[in-house]
DNA sequence: CGTTCACTTGAAAGTGTTCAATTACTGTGG
DNA sequence: CCACAGTAATTGAACACTTTCAAGTGAACG
């Protein structure tokens, strides 16, 4: 989408809050947009960046690192929502009912950056742009959602894993995918992702590697056959 | 939702434009903000509001009737991503890509205002509150999806039909739940929509009835009830 | 060096789908 | 106002896919 010319962006940077901050007008004051993403934090493995239920004070851009977000039921049941990487922004949909409505997960140390909300409605003032960026993310995220909708709702087993292979290998967005990679989810996260039992993705994986398509040795993947996995996201 | 004291807000208007600019502080121009809502338009059963493709000029409130959304995958697969009444704002999810990633169909005929974007743009850089306005009705959006992928993910084929009852026996917003009401779907698109068969459909309602739980003369639904449903809706 | 957690695989059991046939509406035109 | 046509809804039976339960393997980590 538009950056600037003349302005270099910050690697990683596709669609998080540097984009959303970088890719205002060149007369704005940056530097009072870098107070935005200064506030940072590190979250080891496990660690939470917010819980449901509580008081949404703050979005987060992350840095570097992978996130899962999830949200649970009333009954307990847990559907994991997305993995996340580099310049994702998360909290958005704490907006309405101003507590966050799911949870957001460390799957790998991370480095985020907290932007209070108040901070960003302050700014948002003087930068009209700033909050059309906003929208743009949001607008994104619906969009992603969508996609997963979707999966949950129209494809097979086998669709939604080739799917989310073909997914994740273009995780850092911007470029062409990475054929060779490093997952940090486990195979129950994408089970629940996907919507499907721990089991079937271990098997589907089998399948995957018996035909050729991947190679897989736990958390470490192949993908060898990019167009038959692009196929086979399609249709069964 | 902060509906100011002393300012009666118009039927069905709970989380539309109307509320969008009738919330706005009371220190804003209204007829200013009444230009947003003038552009009507009738659409008929089967006519849609716009298409997948189409380039995103403008989004839509619903002011009544009813309006199916629904994506297409690339290999023509349909996933029915959501049932609109009075009040909803569709049209959102163009904001990112600058056309429409969905198309919207009139269910029955239905009365809309059309908002165009540019229009919009202009006013909320007078009003920060109309984007601030914009922000939450996307939050809602980015929440309500997180509800159908939980459905999707999670549930079972009770369970979603269950809850989707429960669902648009509330239809209108605001209030108690309507026990009888007659529904603009067909079969089919509830299948569609909670990623079952159509047949799958019909057997449930089929069975809900012979439970008691409700009565079904075609589109025509009544909740005998409640509290079964809702127990229902939660675990299987 | 043992314990734990993640992953894998097999077999049986469900749950929901598909295909096919039938019935019940709705709307249209005579 | 009725007959006809086309669409929507329903139901049955066989089948397919995915899950569940169970057991076993292997890697990681203290």
């Amino acid at each position: 989408m538009s950056t600037r010319p003349g302005y270099t962006p910050i690697a990683c940077t596709n669609c998080g809050i540097y984009q959303l901050c970088h890719s205002v007008g060149g007369d704005a004051d940056l530097s009072v947009l870098d107070t935005l993403v200064k506030n940072r934090k590190t979250i080891k493995r496990r660690g939470f960046l917010y819980r449901t239920g509580e008081p949404f004070k703050a979005f987060y851009a992350i840095r570097g690192g992978s996130v899962k977000t999830s949200t649970i039921a009333d009954d307990g049941r847990v559907q994991v929502t997305g993995f996340h990487g580099a310049g994702k922004v998360l909290g958005l949909d704490a907006i309405v009912t101003g507590q966050y409505n799911c949870e957001a997960t460390a799957l790998e140390t991370a480095g985020v950056c907290e932007v209070p909300f108040s901070r960003f409605e302050e700014l948002s003032k003087k930068i009209p742009d700033l909050q059309y960026k906003m929208m743009q993310i949001m607008s994104r995220e619906i969009l992603d959602n969508r996609e997963l909708i979707m999966l949950l709702g129209k494809m097979s087993a086998e669709e939604r894993l080739a799917a989310y292979l073909l997914n994740i290998s273009r995780c850092p967005e911007h470029g062409s995918p990475r054929l060779e990679f490093s997952m940090s989810m486990s195979r129950g996260d994408i089970g629940n992702y996907l919507g499907m039992a721990e089991e079937t993705i271990c098997r589907i994986f089998s399948r995957f590697q018996e035909e050729g398509l991947i190679t897989a040795q736990r958390r470490q993947v192949t993908l060898n056959d990019l167009d038959r996995l692009r196929a086979m996201a399609r249709r069964k």
